[in-house]
DNA sequence: CTATTAGTTAAGTGCATGCTTGAGTATCTA
DNA sequence: TAGATACTCAAGCATGCACTTAACTAATAG
């Protein structure tokens, strides 16, 4: 199994490039080919191709090629790496958080 | 207002670096100082520094200064801007997953 | 007062990464 | 079959970014 560090590494990398960002943003709306994609992106399609295999690598996109189109679409599943690792870091702040209800609970009974 | 977009970008950008991940998985334990924080990542304090500088613009991270100790500790609001971002993109694959629910439907009775 | 601790700031370095160009390969259309 | 379309791949460039060192300030300890 790959690392699960290396996948959140993957994921976070690829969420922080602002067109890989918007390359995600227009997945949401629903599948699309590679050139339908480059369109508005302001730059070469051989560039929106190597945001893709990035995006592709995280597992936050999958994409599959019929004839000579790719249709790229989105991964729901891919999302879930960064919630749970968000969620993982909130569980420490509220057990923190109730560790300070216990302590401001003893300041009543000394 | 500081642009929505902007700050989407600071924060992705923030998450994006390893060992900026590290350091809100270290304060996520807890407030701590900047040398504290510095010890267990082999780096710099003054790389440490940096880091925390991103972390603090892109609002994961509050910081306070009290002599010459300088503590630091997570900011929970800051993490709803990414928990929003995905939570937006799913909303869109939710409808369109309604809108393949309509369409399975319609095959029923052409 | 001096020495140490804790952090700050600036300048510089090297490598990663986003992007381009150009040449090549299937696939589809007329 | 000829030409257009939709990518694919490799190489090179240029900027950004993480990191270092070094010199500095401010607070505390002895």
């Amino acid at each position: 199994m790959p690392s699960k560090k290396a996948s959140i590494h993957r994921v976070f990398h690829a969420l922080g490039d602002p067109t890989r960002r918007t390359i995600v943003e227009k997945l949401s709306e629903g599948p699309i080919s590679v050139s339908q994609l480059a369109i508005p992106l302001a730059i070469s399609l051989a560039a929106v191709v190597q945001h893709l295999q990035i995006l592709e690598e995280s597992g936050l996109v999958h994409t599959e090629k019929t004839g000579r189109v790719r249709t790229c679409r989105i991964e729901p599943s891919g999302f879930s790496v960064v919630q749970q690792w968000i969620d993982d870091r909130r569980t420490v702040w509220e057990e923190r958080f109730d560790r300070l209800g216990d302590l401001l609970a003893d300041t009543d009974k000394p």
